[in-house]
DNA sequence: ACCTGAACACCGTTCAAGT
DNA sequence: ACCTGAACACCGTTCAAGT
């Protein structure tokens, strides 16, 4: 008989991706503290010693994991928005499963510390009124992601009848590259009606 | 000792609408189907034989209520457009409680019905790409109301330690009428891309 | 047809106890 | 310091039973 393999130590990171994991695979909703002990081979009790507030504790931390996000200073400040705007964008995509906290609770920590970094990047170059603008480029983004995810169908349970409701066309192919390209094209057009405000 | 009155008939309208009063009160993790049958003085497993797919099945009819509105065509396009727009950021904005639910859930019902209903209009308006149009609105609506009701600091718990972390600058006295107008400048801005594609 | 009561499997969290 | 086991109050849902 092999002997028991050393239990790999719990970490704060472990969790989250474990959560991150169970959360994108099985909903939100599917997400229990004894799952995800058990993800963990750990008994869930175990858990509250690294998130002493526990579930909501946790849940923050995803929302946190998921949108804190960072970018650098471009050539133009239009440039630094779209840089900010796509590290948000592929962040939020990335874990599906946590978008709902991500769209609902206010940026606490390291999240709310990236939009202040934000809006003194876009003051420093010279944006009128930078905290307006990041208002606007975070709600942007939000919706675009928000769309796309539902578009994607991965809210709907696995074992569908056959087909989903097609609530709305597909974009073309349905692909992300068309995602993609209405993503850049709206973002254009609001980088353009900031600028001219 | 007064006789029992006779009790008021078990609906789903009614119990929709007690469960956004719970949703929007205490928020959705306190929304249970015990609590919700204790607000309708009813036994929770009454609540099954109104909503049979229980709990999901609620969940679906609370995201439908909120986001199933309805507008009439106006002079032009951009008016027809404009009157769904407001009429979607009413809807969302009146239940903060479900917006996590009608941010992260695809349409169905007659919420896919208004959608289509929106594209045809647009479309018969003779707007080249309406479905994109419609994407790109519904984006837009999703995401100003997402970072509005963010900003309200509703979804923090009412018994924090004083004042919240102030992650973001107030419009300017951090009322309505600042982020009315906002929403309304964000759209036109919008609608003149879309005019302009 | 509509609602109740008891039951079952599961959940978050606490706390004393182990190592 | 880190994890476990047992316990408690609560949850969603099923089902037979009442009216």
């Amino acid at each position: 008989m092999p002997a028991k393999r050393p239990p790999i130590p719990l970490t704060r990171e472990r969790i989250i991706e474990a959560a991150l994991h169970i959360a994108d695979g099985q909903g939100l909703r599917r997400l229990t503290m004894r799952r995800l002990g058990d993800a963990l081979q750990v008994e869930a009790m175990a858990i509250y010693h690294h998130l002493p507030r526990g579930k909501d504790a946790l849940m923050d931390a995803l929302a946190e994991h998921v949108t804190a996000v960072h970018a650098e200073p471009a050539g133009s400040w239009q440039e630094t928005a779209r840089a900010w705007c796509r590290a948000s964008r592929a962040a939020l995509r990335e874990h599906p499963g946590v978008l709902a906290l991500a769209l609902t609770k206010p940026p606490k920590g390291r999240a709310a510390a990236a939009v202040r970094e934000q809006i003194e990047q876009l003051a420093e170059a010279g944006v009128p009124d930078a905290p307006a603008a990041v208002r606007a480029l975070r709600a942007y983004v939000l919706g675009a992601v928000a769309v796309e995810v539902q578009q994607s169908g991965w809210a709907e349970p696995p074992g569908g009848d056959g087909e989903a409701e097609p609530w709305l066309p597909p974009s073309r192919g349905g692909g992300s590259a068309e995602a993609d390209a209405d993503f850049e094209r709206g973002l254009d057009a609001l980088l353009a009606g900031l600028a001219g405000a």
